[in-house]
DNA sequence: CGCTTCTTTGACGAGCCTCAAACTGAGTGG
DNA sequence: CCACTCAGTTTGAGGCTCGTCAAAGAAGCG
């Protein structure tokens, strides 16, 4: 049974959450134990349930043990955007908003999730100073995944897209803990790559077949293998963390008209 | 001398920020008090300036008083795409990052600022509970302004995004004061909108032109006109984000404040 | 198995990009 | 006051990327 990927360990639910925000900021024994505990207040969705409507109420705060979920906009003649993915070990709903929410957010897979509230009391109470950083750093973090999302669709092609989506996901999980440096689960539809990342179906499938022809991933049900992350990286022009700095932009900036 | 567009009080610098957070939130005379003494500690950036750097120290927070930036991200190939605008009202570097910026902010014209760190200091203290609803509000709207644009440039067509782009800009002005229902200041060249909606110079032009052929919008000499609103309302599917009207009660300002 | 969903392939067209050059308008300096 | 320059806008021609339409394979699933 482990011929898949490695398998979420039913027993330690919480595991994965543990393991991607100590990726942000260590965790005192507490504060992880706190975490384990959340396993008490899990819940179920099926695939296709909404999790929280935009314009709707605020949901409750969530962290991911299990499936798929992405953040999303329909336009009323069907289009629609895909904002960002939610993997296992993710949170949503974590910053207590008193408005709407911004987004809908749709079940991939079947999903699990665990109620944060407890910890997010503790983070806000000051007892878990940790995990307070933790969490603001992958909130912070999230919003650096929004902007990567925007490069690619306004100014990278298809190609580039593609392959620099891959990368990140691959990233991703890797920090959770699922996959490893080359292959990690990818329970999307080319439908849905499609809607995240601004392309048709079909081109979706001939950048990915191109991809494949040109040996630089695999992908068989559900799987994805990245067989030569360097070769994508300089196809998308990927980064981890924004480079230090210091990088003299080739392109001057800017007009002198006197302020509106 | 008013032939122009609604010149800023030069004597109430600070006007256009009180009216914009104003539209957020109810302030308190006093609140109102503290924002437009922000005024001694002004500071003044020429057009191409940079504000901030990505991946540099997080900048000190300001509003700006009069004079449009941007926030962008540029490729090692001379690529850049624009995440946003920031107008004259709005503010910066106000959730008091511990992290490095995500995005570089340039100025796009000459600037004026004022420093935000006062008004901040208040609303986390817990002296300005008007004011700090405000200013989460104001970043909430900044969010989906993100999102917005999002859709824009991964499902909108060129015609689409340019028409959606100038209705939402002619609202932000229109509640921070500037420009009326159908005028607005725009020192923005063709090229600095083609890289923000995703497109070259060219065919912004074209699109333009189209938008004028058809009767829709006018441009002359930085000032935009849309003639048809309504229209253009249709074409790119505008719709106004709900107003922050329902604020429920003073609760902790979550995960923005900083850990203990 | 028979159905549905998903993937793949082909043919064709449209939207948008690139290259190139002409045009406009606002400085700038002789 | 008139070149002259330079940034920005506009226009044309041609081509590549990507979308649409259509239909034929795979692949999961009851």
């Amino acid at each position: 049974m482990t011929g898949r990927l490695a398998p979420r360990s039913a027993l330690r639910p919480l595991e994965v959450v543990v393991r991607r925000l100590r990726a942000f900021n260590a965790l005192s024994e507490a504060e992880q134990e706190l975490l384990r505990n959340l396993a008490d207040r899990r819940e179920r969705f099926a695939s296709g349930e909404e999790l929280a409507a935009e314009g709707g109420p605020p949901g409750r705060p969530r962290f991911i043990l299990s499936g798929w979920a992405c953040r999303q906009r329909v336009l009323p003649d069907g289009r629609r955007q895909i904002f960002g993915f939610l993997l296992p070990g993710d949170g949503f709903a974590l910053n207590r908003p008193l408005a709407p929410e911004l987004t809908t957010i749709v079940a991939l897979t079947a999903l699990e999730t665990a109620d944060a509230e407890p910890a997010l009391e503790a983070a806000l109470g000051g007892r878990a100073s940790g995990l307070a950083r933790a969490l603001l750093a992958a909130e912070r973090a999230e919003q650096g995944l929004l902007l990567d999302h925007m490069v690619r669709l306004g100014r990278q092609t298809a190609y580039e897209r593609v392959a620099h989506f891959l990368l990140e996901l691959q990233h991703r999980l890797e920090v959770a803990g699922l996959g490893d440096s080359q292959r990690f689960p990818l329970p999307l539809t080319q439908e849905i790559l499609a809607d995240a990342l601004g392309l048709s179906i079909v081109h979706v499938n001939r950048t990915l077949q191109q991809l494949r022809r040109e040996g630089l991933i695999e992908l068989r049900s559900g799987v994805a293998i990245l067989l030569d992350r360097e070769q994508l990286g300089k196809i998308a022009d990927y980064r981890l963390a924004p480079p230090p700095s210091a990088a003299p932009s080739p392109r001057r900036v800017g007009l002198d008209s006197s302020p509106a």
